[in-house]
DNA sequence: GATGAATGAGGGTTCATTCAT
DNA sequence: TATGAATGAACCCTCATTCAT
């Protein structure tokens, strides 16, 4: 007769939580090495260390949880990046600050895997996608294009080019993501030099520093 | 022992070839559509008019079938790009070349959707992800970066940075990619006016035209 | 952080073993009936009432069950042949119960078509044929062979044919076993008879009884 | 346009005849090496050196060539061992023309491979399994019981049990084809041995020789 | 007659989801 | 609330059989 020391008792606000956010970790893990496809909800629950079952109780069904893997990991940063175009810094200094965040807080944390995911899984998820464009290019693109714009009428930006597609600015940093996940056993990418010349080309050498 | 020429079977040799690319049309419908994982072949053939058995006459399994698919459609057009940086052009020429190639060879045909395959689902096939950096990378990159060095070296680019990092040079292309296929719906992104913002960005404004 | 012993799951190890008892049962029919690969676990689920996939939560695969099949219904005889050589009676007598436990034993039970399984499947899995040999093969015949061979040396036996060949002893058995699953429509196998006359045969008429 | 050499002109019955030789040939090597239900009529058509849609020209399905296979070469052994208790030969002595008979004819020759794949597939083909009993056992066991009986009442054979169960004369054979394509690997049977011992068991030690 | 490409039914296996405990 | 055994739909792949050439 199997048995189990399980805990008891009415779960707390803050276990529920708890628990809710080690299925998330889990499951950043297992998606980000498999996708979501070749996930199995399973490996997810042992990674996890709760029943299978379980995951039912905090998400309605894969996707589900999938869907809020991305939309928690994806909120917290985005209001900081947001922020940046806002100040009164110099263009060039606001690109290197984004820049820097990116490789930071998102390259070099687990939430390059949810990125990539977003990438890579998106187009699969409409729903998803949606979500993304909403919260996040949504919020930062607007302010980051109006501050462009305003460099390119200034003459700050030598051309308009960046003011029509801000995404320029952040296409060498989604490359990099893809690339480490494709190539890094062939040759790895060093995303702070590539972001470092990347702003070269943009806005020339920087005159000191 | 009378002899006689006797031609093998219902199928030609054209109609093999034929078949087998009607296969991999139909594949590739799926695959840009589903994904790999949640591509089946049973729509892949019926797509394709053919009967399910019949893709492993022409394919061991499903995994071939889109190692032959990435194969098939990304090989043709390397060795053009390969060649443009051997040219005697200005770089800017040769970049925009480059450029101009990807949007009328590559996006505005199927073969987007084979290179947006490569950068989702890359991940999960090894040795796909080796055999494109062989084949593709490994051949347009090495004089890529040979020909931008040169322009560094000689002045002909105020900084080395797109030498040391050629990737930078497509990394807008790679966003369009995927950028449309995520949020086309919101926000379509004009590959070619893109493009040439880039090529501003990177280059200057264009002396005339 | 109050504990409690909680039942795992709906099944108690009770439940557990008798639903494995239940597959192999129903494994038993098909297989006996159709052969190892004509058997469909389709039917041995329905069979044994539960879902096809329940059968892949007790054994790895079909063939793991077909395995199991044989371990489990062949080895708890085993003991008890292998002991009867050790008594000290004559060996008419060894040989009379040995036949004797075949037929109540094996040849009135179920046992019986494992036993026919195993002759009739066993040359297509060497594992299968490795496990017999060492674990019942392995285990009856020493014993018995050294029997013999006493006999013979003390003159109890007149040759020495049966301490080398002591498969002659069960070898009506078996035929016994072929016989009746290819013939018995036509002319059914008497066993006992089959065997008492096997014995007749080697030791002459029984003196009374 | 791939062509090969073919064979043209009406086939005469010699040719006929022997394609259909050299896929009963084929077919019994593979039948015995995988068993009736793991064989493929493509290996057989390849190793017969023929198209796989040939082989329903001589079979009309995978059954009717298993059939044929049993037919062929189940017979033409039959009446040399049925004649043999005709002759008035002492009991032992025919005995021993049959063990030998069996040893050198069945044992020693692809007919092995034949008597094996009907005791283990029989079963599953009734049909076969009635040929079989018509054809072999209904024409060899009659004329053997007989001479069996008489032996029984003339006293030459001291005990009746081989007259009632001529099939024991034949179990050891049976025993020996099945117990080397099991455990050969670990304790190879020695047939001719094993028979000379069962003779032995059955008749005593040879007078002489 | 001979070929072998094409067919498609069939079955083993996986895994998201359910639900009795 | 948590569990994990049970479910069964789904899908890849095989291979006996067919048939246009």
């Amino acid at each position: 007769m199997p048995v189990k020391l399980v805990r008891q008792g009415r779960a707390s606000a803050r276990d529920r939580n708890a628990r809710r956010a080690a299925i998330l970790d889990a499951a950043l893990d297992e998606f980000a090495a498999h996708g979501f496809a070749a996930t199995r909800l399973d490996d997810v629950a042992r990674r996890a260390d709760i029943a299978k079952g379980t995951i039912y109780l905090y998400f309605r069904d894969k996707e589900a949880l999938f869907h809020a893997l991305v939309r928690t990991l994806a909120s917290p940063i985005i209001a900081r990046i947001a922020a940046l175009p806002e100040s009164d810094m110099p263009v060039r200094q606001i690109a290197q600050a984004i820049a820097q965040t990116f490789v930071r807080d998102i390259f070099l944390t687990r939430r390059k895997e949810v990125l990539r995911l977003i990438l890579t899984e998106g187009q699969r998820f409409p729903h998803l996608a949606g979500f993304y464009y909403r919260e996040v290019i949504g919020r930062v693109l607007p302010p980051l294009r109006k501050r462009l714009r305003r460099a390119a009428e200034t003459g700050e930006l030598a051309s308009d080019g960046l003011a029509r597609f801000p995404q320029l600015l952040v296409a060498p940093a989604l490359l990099a993501i893809l690339w480490n996940g494709l190539f890094e056993r062939f040759a790895p990418l060093d995303v702070e030099a590539l972001m470092q010349a990347h702003l070269e080309s943009l806005f020339g050498k920087e005159p000191r520093r």
